[in-house]
DNA sequence: CCTTGTAAGATAGTGGCACTGTCCAATGGA
DNA sequence: TCCATTGGACAGTGCCACTATCTTACAAGG
């Protein structure tokens, strides 16, 4: 098919198309004349992850080239192709060293991972991550203790085993890290819509006293 | 205590308080002269607020400007007050109408919530946000069906009673609310960076064989 | 009193990002 | 033959979160 066919399948703007192939997101197509290009359906999908991730799971350009690249980057084995992409996963902001709510973070997450017998690089974007969000929530004087990350401990160590169990469902090393990386990084808006569905529930059993079921807070 | 005070204890620049007091985001400093103006501990503490806000829980700056507007309405009584500032949270990206995925996803979510009797507004923002996700992924040919989302429900129904019980421990409308969004907001974070390092240890478990427990995958 | 430094506020500018619009030569169907 | 269309190159746009500059008004030391 035609570019112009590829944009009309899939949604997604000739011009914007133009540019993930600029950016490498896209492999060209099949060159047939000096000035036309053939696409396949597998153009067609990869598309469509393509957007998937940067729309759905906010993945920024640069960040899905990375990823896409190591997930078929056949020089490297299974492990090598998950850890480069899930590496490459986009990251969030870094704590800040040297202020002291931030290393008592630190410690806190150190003993919570340690309690939970997970082993971790202390420098994983998303341990860091983790250590920000819990600096960020001690200098507020909001909850950020081991009781209180535990649960959330967890419903993410449950989570792994399902998403593990997904990934399991495919075969081969290119299908398992992209899917690896395309159900890490698209059901985390599942997750946190879910989450906030479940908060209005939950808030709406303990404020609205009686009355009906109606949906009030459910935002 | 002076702005240029504000920015030293906050770590936030001189120019960026200027930028948030004039979005509103912080309250203008009591007037000393023509020229001159004094903050308060609360003025740090909302700083700190709209800080993490913004750089832990990626809220826009115009979003946290809403959120925080409703959090301290006085008009309004708790019921809603919390439900205009959790309306104005982030919104992730909306389906498209008219498109056979979104539809099948919409169809595919309903049953979920009636399952689980909760009842929400399928036009409430999270809901949307669902829809559009699990729309991708079905696109993808990605599992996102009853018994693929029933764990991830179970999981944030869970958290939520986590959640609610944090709130609660906190007296006063104005200070339950601003613990909701912020407990809402700043434990995204948190539960994401312990996903994908539960993700990494089970991949650990699963694909490393035996070998020591070096943290390989680790991302 | 005068100087020098700093404060607050207004306004314009910057840099990054994800596109998007325009132009051009080469086709290729009517 | 003719003209709409295609792919590619490249500059431009819009948004966002700051950031730099400038002005005026003080404030404190000498």
């Amino acid at each position: 098919m035609r570019l112009a066919e590829l944009s009309e399948r899939s949604g997604v703007p000739a011009a914007t198309i133009k540019y993930y192939l600029r950016e490498q997101l896209l492999q060209p197509g099949r060159r047939v004349t000096a000035t036309q290009a053939e696409y396949g359906e597998e153009h067609l999908r990869r598309l469509r992850l393509v957007r998937a991730l940067i729309q759905i799971g906010r993945v920024p350009v640069a960040t899905a080239r990375e990823v896409l690249a190591a997930v078929q980057d056949e020089t490297l084995d299974l492990d090598a192709r998950l850890g480069t992409a899930m590496q490459a996963l986009p990251a969030g902001p870094r704590p800040d060293q040297e202020d002291p709510a931030a290393e008592a973070a630190e410690r806190e997450v150190a003993k919570l991972l340690a309690e939970l017998d997970w082993r971790c690089d202390p420098r994983a974007t998303p341990y860091r991550t983790l250590v920000a969000a819990v600096a960020a929530l001690t200098r507020l004087d909001y909850p950020a203790g081991l009781a209180h990350l535990a649960p959330y401990a967890r419903a993410a160590a449950q989570l792994a085993v399902d998403d593990l169990d997904m990934v399991q469902e495919f075969e081969g090393p290119m299908a398992q890290v992209e899917a690896a990386v395309a159900l890490t990084v698209l059901y985390e808006p599942v997750l946190l819509s879910l989450r906030r569905l479940a908060q209005a529930q939950e808030s709406g059993r303990r404020f609205a006293a009686a009355e009906d079921g109606a949906p009030r807070n459910c935002p």
